[in-house]
DNA sequence: TAAACATTTCGATAATACTCGAAATGTAGG
DNA sequence: CCTACATTTCGAGTATTATCGAAATGTTTA
């Protein structure tokens, strides 16, 4: 199985659609959305909306699952735990001190509202 | 001052150079270095080099600073900072048992040999 | 103020990413 | 099996990003 690739993950999200996708399917939780309900929402075409999902799915950020005539995709925090760690490594290495202060990995919590900053 | 933006800052380290120049930056610590040693201890001819490390510059990542013939850049944690609690939300957001497990922020550690994915 | 040095800007080229309509594929129900 | 539906693939055009040598800018020292 291809190993996590940070500047692969990066550059998934790196990309106002593909952030807005991912949030999305963050928000819709294990269970997961149809593409054309994302495609929907996000207000997409199809074919481009394929184009930045499957960008997102190589780099195995979200997972891919056929449900009869809809493909189901979800978020899959394996690797965005990854990229935390590999960030938060990264970040505080030589310092310290700017890290530290972040407040720990938060408590379960269904309802946010929109952050500004997408 | 221009608002912090995700997409910008994600950009700026999804690529090999740039992450390969902030990771640098991050193990020099405040003292920053100079251009010229970076380029150098990445490889990069200048010119190639300046246009990534703007890049870095323009997302706010580094801060940029002349010392007599020579420009030092250094890391800043602040935006770093700012991404990594972004990401923490969105990916925590719903579910909140993948990540709620992940190590706490890190200790000052000066010291950390190369790790192999970069 | 001329020469050496450190870095950036310019310009031209190559490569990669994005967009999206039209056609193709796969799935379900009548 | 024919039609409607959900999604992907194809193809072609546009836009953005990356690369790097050469020229320009700014800085120090003699």
């Amino acid at each position: 199985m291809k190993p996590f690739d940070v500047v692969e993950s990066l550059s998934a999200l790196a990309h106002e659609h593909r952030l807005a996708i991912y949030r999305l399917l963050v928000q819709a939780g294990p269970g997961g959305m149809s593409a054309g309900s994302i495609a929907n929402q996000i207000g997409l075409p199809a074919s481009s909306f394929t184009f930045h999902v499957q960008n997102l799915h190589r780099a195995r950020l979200i997972t891919q699952q056929r449900a009869s005539r809809q493909i189901i995709y979800a978020a899959d925090f394996a690797v965005m735990n990854a990229l935390l760690g590999y960030l938060t490594e990264n970040c505080c290495a030589s310092s310290g001190e700017s890290c530290e202060k972040r407040s720990e990995p938060a408590r379960p919590r269904r309802a946010r509202r929109r952050s500004t900053n997408h």
